[in-house]
DNA sequence: TGTTTTTTAATTGTGTACAACTTAATTTTG
DNA sequence: CAAAATTAAGTTGTACACAATTAAAAAACA
């Protein structure tokens, strides 16, 4: 076959694959707070601004509403969060946390820290992933 | 908040948004064949090894039956695969590339270079990727 | 001012992901 | 050998992703 139609040469499979492991890393302290890796990326935007309609959301996170809405009503749902339309725009809906989303933050604190334990067990270099970090963003974000 | 739980600070997030930015780059040149991103590299393997079974396809991609089983249906009813038990061992599925399925790996062996050509377009360095994908599979296959 | 355009969410439909479970076939082992 | 354990695919149910469309509201503009 071809060479540069192998698997191995394949950028986009490594990334799609890495970014599947590592969210299957965080399952595990996810599980404890009850919501899962997408969710919990929309509650560290909430911690960090604490409120945000969904477009500015989907900026954040680079999802459209079709991803957005049913996710954020299943936060509604588990009380993590509220919807509200804008009185000023009645086109926005204002997310914002209530008192147990808020509370979640306590927990959730100590996340990264947990993960970064479980990858040193997992064999990986955390310095080598802070590295990604840099280097990805910078993809993303020419 | 937290500085630690900042999404600016997040792997995870930055590489779950690079690798949907990525299959999505993908997307206008896979739709000429007809596949999605997750079928196209099943249809990779194939034309790298001939015929797997699901299992092994699994072992390749980092998914299971669940996954793969549906989408190995679509891509059966496609045209593109036949799916056959063993007869050696009747829990086995090989998969194997129909006459159209082979020939779809010509109109495939342009896509690399015509990507590559679309990154250079967004202003992303393609070395700087090529470095990325080194460092990624370091860390996925320890 | 009234019409066109744009913006914001929601909806619909298709296709992954993956946990948990089931079923059937093969291996292992007492 | 027969019971127990393991393996391979498939099934079920939940939750993303995202393209395409819709609907309503706001902004732009002729």
């Amino acid at each position: 076959m071809k060479e540069i139609l192998k698997l191995e040469n394949q950028l986009c499979f490594h990334i799609y694959a890495l970014s599947r492991k590592i969210t299957s890393m965080y399952q595990p302290f996810l599980a404890n707070l009850g919501i899962t890796y997408p969710q919990y990326l929309v509650m560290l935007v909430l911690w960090e601004k604490e409120s945000v309609n969904v477009k500015e959301l989907g900026d954040c996170l680079l999802l459209d509403s079709g991803t957005l809405t049913p996710l954020l009503k299943r936060l509604e749902k588990n009380k993590l969060i509220t919807r509200t339309r804008s009185d000023k725009d009645e086109r926005i809906v204002i997310i914002s946390l209530t008192q147990q989303g808020k509370k979640m933050e306590e927990q959730a604190a100590n996340i990264p820290l947990q993960f970064s334990k479980h990858i040193k067990s997992c064999n990986v270099n955390p310095k080598y992933l802070q590295k990604l970090v840099k280097e990805v963003t910078g993809v993303i974000y020419q």
